[in-house]
DNA sequence: CGACTTGTTGAGCCCATTCAATGCTAGTGG
DNA sequence: CCACTAGCATTGAATGGGCTCAACAAGTCG
């Protein structure tokens, strides 16, 4: 394996900047001495790269520090579908060692820092310290909950709604982590991202954006998203509301 | 609300059948007893009931008891889409208990039985059994496994991979938990739930279907299904192996 | 028996796909 | 500075998979 994960200096939990950020919970000293304990490592990867392939057994456990990333599935001939995106806060690699081997993908989308964890301090942990782990189980069920959503887009939405829906999630996730650029919020999918994520062809994707774009719903421009007319958009794409993506983190 | 949930005489944890089923866990004593008290009701519900609906704040906690059922979600103009099937031994309703209100509705498929627990002691569960909790969090990790593959299928297989690769997932969980009938499995869905679990129209199912028995891949006759060549159909649907499905619970 | 649910089949259309070509931008190396 | 490459976005044209509409068969139930 080529050697391309460097290490930075150690952030400790207790100053952990993410814990200022709006949705994070208060945790008890005792548990955050605990995870200071359980990380090990601050690491940081590049944009691009597959930290977790589908079939290892024993993948290792991080949470995403800062950057954007993914988790996907490939059929047999390379056909890609996109899970879910991942932010800042939110763990990678949990399902891999619930099971005999990660039943997915996890790939960079920008240059991303992530916190290892020693695996072996799990059972520890639900031992131990069970607010932390109801909250394990909690992000996980939020992570589910983005799933079913996105099954929901991919299954029943037209491309218009669809493409319409991905981005306004995406959008609500970001802004509630302060993730903002020059009024809109950080975006570094590509447009073939957002076509594997929803079930749809690259060209067709790049259709559907340019509609909703030249209706001013959106703007997409230097990595950034703007939104013209968020009320229009969430009515275009069928959405009620989204209270989980908007309070991601306890 | 109209009473067509019936009370059965409640079956203690420590004497369920379905410990006795292949892949259940063997759970130490004092984990029993903790569940017996946990442990509320044994009810029954009649096919095609929802049992709980989107929105609902502090739904039921349920485990399924016998029968089938599905968790699903629906757009405002109604179109629906179904997220995953439930068979006994999965739980219903704990996602709904994370949030402040269940994200998605579950309907029954069969007449079934479920047993319903106390909702104020899952935090007991977490604080004094760590390894029921463990548990939990595996089978919500579990449930998140078979969405992926699903939101796969729906995003990047052609019909009729679709409606091949879900018959032999759900193939596959009724065999490991000895649902069989005459050669084949059990199998209560109409086309329209093979439909809305798959995002395809109702009469584009149909003819997958057809086509899928025609080239005499399977059959589904009187609630049984029976495939005829087994191996023909996994690689017709792109698929390997689903080792989770195969190996149900803990 | 009528009402209802479920499955089946054909016809025609349209949304989304594939194929193909082009522009734009950034990075690399001579 | 320019030639060359690579990745991403864009657009048009033609095809097709899956859609809607419509009608009908068969079984079940009150």
């Amino acid at each position: 394996m080529s050697f391309s994960a460097g290490m930075l200096n150690n952030v400790p939990c207790h100053s952990c900047p993410l814990r200022a950020k709006g949705p994070f919970k208060d945790y008890a000293d005792r548990d955050i001495r605990f995870l200071d304990e359980l990380k090990k490592d601050h690491v940081a990867f590049e944009a691009g790269r597959d930290i977790v392939m589908a079939g290892d057994t024993d993948p290792p456990l991080y949470t995403l520090f800062s950057g954007w990333a993914f988790r996907y599935k490939l059929l047999p001939d390379g056909r890609r579908q996109i899970l879910n995106f991942l932010l800042p806060g939110d763990p990678i690699g949990f399902q891999g060692h619930m099971f005999e081997a990660s039943p997915h993908s996890v790939q960079t989308l920008t240059d991303v820092e992530v916190c290892s964890f020693h695996r072996s301090k799990i059972w520890e942990l639900f031992r131990s310290h069970p607010e932390l782990a109801f909250d394990l189980t909690w992000l996980t069920a939020r992570e589910e909950c983005f799933v079913d959503d996105n099954l929901l887009t991919a299954g029943r939405r037209s491309a218009l709604e669809a493409v319409g829906a991905l981005l306004i999630h995406l959008y609500k996730r970001a802004d509630a982590l302060g993730m903002h650029r020059n009024g809109g919020v950080e975006f570094p999918l590509t447009q073939n991202h957002i076509a594997d994520a929803l079930g749809l062809s690259l060209v067709h994707t790049n259709k559907s954006l340019r509609k909703l774009s030249k209706i001013g719903m959106h703007e997409i421009k230097n990595g950034t998203l703007t939104f013209m007319n968020g009320r229009a958009m969430e009515k275009l794409a069928q959405i009620f509301d989204d209270p989980v993506a908007a309070r991601p983190l306890l």
